[in-house]
DNA sequence: GATAGTTTCATACAACTGTTTGAATTGCAA
DNA sequence: TTGCAATTCAAACAGTTGTATGAAACTATC
């Protein structure tokens, strides 16, 4: 393999530098001088610069999921097959959270860069996230067996919830803080996690009069 | 004024472009190409590139923004100053998603447009999104008002999950859409607007068990 | 120690970017 | 009409970008 040395240098500037400042204002240049190797070093190793950001995210998100399936097949099969729905949401959203909150100071470099995907989404990385259907698919299966007598619609929109509290947060974790004078604990990561589940358990659980017709409740 | 042809015939083609291809790969030069105007004339007209974004997403935003303000101050005077929660969260999250949902054949260009300044999130945008912190303010005072009993941080998070429910929908809605086959639709813009509200409401509501120790309740 | 394959390097390329310039044109007021 | 300001225009600018090239340096095998 003759030292990967190049190639991880490469890796590990990059996703120094994206964490940082963005996909928008880091060039390749940037990138090479940070890791002390030849521009060419790049092209040569990755292919093209979209594929270095690729790889880049594609590791830790594989990570992310390995992690959430993990939880996942340990909780239905201490519950023979039937996982509560509460810890089936917590295996979806709580590795995401965990990845990517916590103290600020302490917050490693990938999780810094995982924000910036959240965020800025370049065309790569939007590439590597409408693929991640199938792994989405397996929570579906999951909280179908957990919740027999939801209707799939709901179970969808219940998903949708969940990931839309967990990543939402994660995205605009500043100006929550900002908004909420500090009040809201963003390092609080397991008090997060807690709180998103929660609401996301409502949702899914919540009377079937409100669920499959909200607007008798919600409606003026 | 010396007709504003030019001016507008710009802001047109520009929003129409960004809409269609996204921010990334737009450029001047396409936009003025659509608008069939001189290159200079953007500069002339709007100083830079990114003053002309700016402006196109602040005149939509105040759009949105003043419907949003205009629901919240009706339905406070309807209530003598207290709104019910339910319609403080439609006002907050229901004129946003009727400007980007709905069926896609009849989308407004300025629809469209908002749906891609919520995805791709680019530098000028950003700034502005910066900016609304106050517009959110008057929420959470009417929020506070409804819910006399509730704690601050709660109504800070209840905010947020329902910002988080609406923006991220529409954000995703096309992948929402191919997970469930086409089973969530996301057309029925009141059926939406009535879920998320029904969701955001339940987290302001449920229990003081479950909002100020949730973890109580979702832990394992 | 010659050879073949891999990796590094300096450099050039080609294209595209937003912006500026200064002259030409237009529209309006005196 | 004349004069003046606002607008339009073609052209160039200055900089940056990701990528390609071909020679040099290195490494391991025989």
């Amino acid at each position: 393999m003759a030292s990967d040395h190049t190639r991880s240098a490469i890796l590990a500037a990059a996703e120094r530098l994206y964490a940082d400042r963005g996909f928008g204002d880091v060039t390749l240049r940037d990138i090479v001088a940070e890791a002390n190797v030849n521009l060419a070093a790049v092209n040569y190793h990755f292919g093209s610069k979209d594929e270095l950001i690729a790889e880049l995210f594609v590791t830790r998100s594989i990570a992310t999921n390995r992690e959430r399936l993990r939880e996942l097949k340990a909780a239905e099969e201490e519950g023979g097959g039937r996982a509560p729905i509460e810890v089936i949401l917590r295996a979806l959203v709580g590795p995401t959270l965990r990845g990517c909150l916590g103290p600020e100071n302490q917050r490693s470099t990938a999780a810094r860069f995982m924000i910036r995907a959240s965020i800025e989404s370049v065309p790569p990385i939007r590439r590597i996230k409408n693929r991640e259907i199938d792994h989405l698919r397996k929570f579906v299966g999951a909280m179908r067996r957990s919740l027999p007598d939801r209707s799939d619609v709901d179970i969808y929109w219940g998903l949708n919830f969940a990931l839309a509290m967990a990543h939402h947060t994660i995205r605009e974790s500043e100006r929550l803080t900002k908004l909420s004078e500090g009040k809201c604990d963003l390092d609080d990561v397991e008090d997060v996690v807690a709180r998103v589940v929660s609401v996301a358990t409502m949702a899914l659980t919540a009377g079937r009069n409100e669920a499959k017709a909200p607007s008798k409740v919600a409606a003026r």
